[in-house]
DNA sequence: GTCTCTGCAAATTGTTTGCAAACTG
DNA sequence: CAGTTTGCAAACAATTTGCAGAGAC
């Protein structure tokens, strides 16, 4: 059974935010501004939680801290290779709508990720200088 | 300038094998078995180089060991929650013709993944069990 | 009251780095 | 021989865990 608690509620609020994709230590710094001794092992224990309880999404990084998101509706996401920033995608590819579970023989496909890499507008204008 | 070692050249054999990604400890254990005393480091650098010369292709795991792809085709995987087996996919999906520099708009898109997560048929049969 | 959640510190995991010696072209 | 690569050990970064006390239902 999962209860509430001041920071859980405040992780919660956070990735409220449309289209915000904060790390683990984001969150941390957030939560530690209004909620100053939480530890960091509170925040990961929360966002753990939270992600098997499906009241939020993962987003695994291969490298830095994990990003996560609050939107629990289906859709894919373009990631800056320069800074990291996460922003939504929302493509009609068809993939969202198609039976997983024949799209690889003898795999019991249940869900999908489809990332985009690139450079995002902020980096390309500071590259460019 | 990139030169060969019987290190590196034991890394793209067996990265050369179709359909195969093993994690970096998978191909630590197995240069360690034919070159009794490589060190770790020696794998990771190697792979790291390889990588970024564009001679073979990082997949990025979200936890766990990375691994690594020796096809350079462009194509898609399925993972395994379970054990992490990860399978090639050829799937029409579009997406490889289509032109991703406007996928975003304002976000240069130059790459993306698309990764099926699920239950691999060894995985599904032991769980029957 | 019971079971979950918390802060803290220590432990783990996957990866990277500094160094002097060995190897490659 | 100049520049790259190696093994080793130590350093790192992100995350997880053990514990005793505080908090939620």
């Amino acid at each position: 059974m999962i209860k509430r608690s001041r920071p859980k509620d405040e992780i919660l609020r956070i990735l409220s935010v449309p289209d915000h994709h904060p790390t683990t230590e984001e969150i941390f710094a957030e939560v530690k501004s209004l909620l100053p001794d939480t530890g960091i092992a509170t925040v990961y224990r929360n966002l753990e939680k939270l992600t098997s309880s499906g009241m939020i999404i993962k987003l695994e990084r291969g490298s830095g801290s994990s990003r996560y998101d609050g939107n629990l509706v289906k859709h894919d996401h373009c990631v800056c290779k320069i800074c990291g920033k996460t922003s939504d995608v929302w493509l009609n590819h068809g993939l969202g709508d198609k039976d997983l579970s024949d799209v690889v023989p003898g795999f019991e496909v249940s869900d999908y990720t489809l990332e985009f890499f690139g450079v995002c507008g902020e980096c390309a204008k500071r590259k460019k200088n």
